[in-house]
DNA sequence: CGCGAGCTTGATGCCGATCAATGCATGTGG
DNA sequence: CCACATGCATTGATCGGCATCAAGCTCGCG
């Protein structure tokens, strides 16, 4: 609905960030889902993805690696829990999130990822998913088949450290987010959600003042542990202390360094 | 620094899990701090620790790298949030706890680590700690030199794997431990911690009835987003209707599918 | 013995959950 | 094109779980 119907050929939704993205990038691509090949030594992505760092000889061995890419819709799930785990993903365009949930129903978002974050790690520890990834808007993603991940890592020192750094920067994330949780109360955690946000869509060369939210009040009351009336209630009155100003799922931020001492401003 | 006093020769703690565990396993070892070399090859934590599904060659290589041990004593910190990053360690004997702290003071317990668990994964991220790890009794950990495990598991396969595994489950249990805090009551979440404490003791020859808590109420409640207060009631809570038996830190546990009813008893 | 750290227990209050109604945008079928 | 359904968001009223504040208690230790 966000992304209406979207004929397989239609271009994404034009407010969305992933069009935003390769249009800013490249706009040719934004006509076809399926552009040409893009490779990882040409791909924008690439500062912010698995290939940071790699020489030339390294990028064009991953670009081999990484041959193909899949679609998702907006609402489909790329992987589900208890799938068996083959590959990772990186998002190439567009918006996910990813759950997991209790046998009795009860479910969680752990994070959302955005275009250069990779999916699916949690995976490797049993060759199952252990989530759900689900797409939020019409993406698409980087097939990263994982024991040619391995094998190649072993060749190349850079790539091999990179990933581990990926690895580490997940689980450094994740207890950021313990933290968040544990200890801190409403409004903090939406101020700290919005910041985090912004800081992610700024390295991707968005402003660091507008956004478009890819999820619901509902799923960002999951992610932070709040119950959807309070996460909008909290809009609500950022928008009253003007910290915000709020039109549904379209954000501007008036006062950044409001919110940053929210969240700073800590056990008082 | 870290293990200063402690006459290299004292004994640990008698009742500590780590003491209980060398005299289980091998009760002449309980009497040195600094017994004879215990390579990985012949230690009785290889089936948990990072040695897991490695062959006799590989383990070998893996002897020469994890050469040194390290002595924590109770209350010290093996590392500190900031410290420069060189090494991982996996804990051998003892107890500890990791925890992160954000600008303002408050702080969260992010992890309870016991024998054959690593420390210092996040580090790799930054090439700096980003937590503390502290000793929740006297400990010793392995010492293994981050960059030497990265180019020995470019030889090694099943070494990489492992490696990649131990980090995948590192992440999976923190989004187990987001879902506990961000949509469990009070109750659930003690329970959960009560029997991912004693499955992680039975795995390791221990009792899955009855244990001594190595840490006090205020960390228990740091990890679970409560208060102590919240904590201590709850524990009294959980003796009155006759699920635990409560001495100070000492926890007998007389209705495992009580505690188990009530994590899975869901959003009711 | 007395001190202090950690634990327990009670009284009170607040933050956020819950329940409920309304608003708003989009899509659908008559 | 309008009436209606649907999904999401906002807002209000009330309630409850946990935090907070405040005593006392227990146990190990100098």
């Amino acid at each position: 609905m966000l992304n209406p119907k979207s004929s397989p050929t239609a271009p994404p939704a034009n407010e969305c960030a992933g069009a935003q993205i390769i249009q800013r990038m490249n706009p040719n691509r934004a006509i076809h889902i399926e552009p040409f090949k893009v490779a990882c030594s040409s791909c924008n992505l690439r500062e912010l993805c698995l290939p940071v760092g790699l020489s030339q000889p390294d990028l064009e061995r991953l670009d081999r690696l990484v041959a193909t890419r899949r679609n998702v819709n907006r609402g489909d799930t790329l992987f589900r829990a208890g799938d068996s785990f083959q590959s990772l993903y990186a998002v190439r365009t567009g918006f996910f999130k990813t759950c997991v949930s209790a046998e009795d129903g009860r479910d969680q978002v752990t994070g959302f990822q955005m275009a250069g974050e990779l999916l699916g790690l949690d995976g490797i520890s049993n060759d199952r998913h252990a989530c759900d990834a689900v797409a939020l808007e019409d993406s698409q993603v980087c097939v990263i088949p994982y024991n040619q991940l391995e094998s190649l890592s072993r060749e190349f020192n850079d790539l091999q450290h990179q990933f581990h750094k990926i690895m580490s920067r997940e689980i450094v994330r994740d207890h950021g987010v313990m933290l968040l949780l544990g200890s801190m109360r409403a409004e903090e955690r939406l101020a700290a959600f919005l910041l985090n946000l912004t800081q992610r869509l700024q390295a991707r060369g968005f402003s660091a003042s507008s956004l478009v939210l890819r999820m619901t009040r509902e799923e960002i009351g999951s992610y932070l542990g709040l119950k959807l009336e309070t996460v909008s209630r909290t809009f609500s009155k950022f928008q009253e202390e003007g910290l915000l100003e709020v039109k549904q799922r379209q954000i501007r931020i008036i006062d950044q360094t409001g919110l940053q001492r929210l969240v700073n401003s800590a056990a008082c």
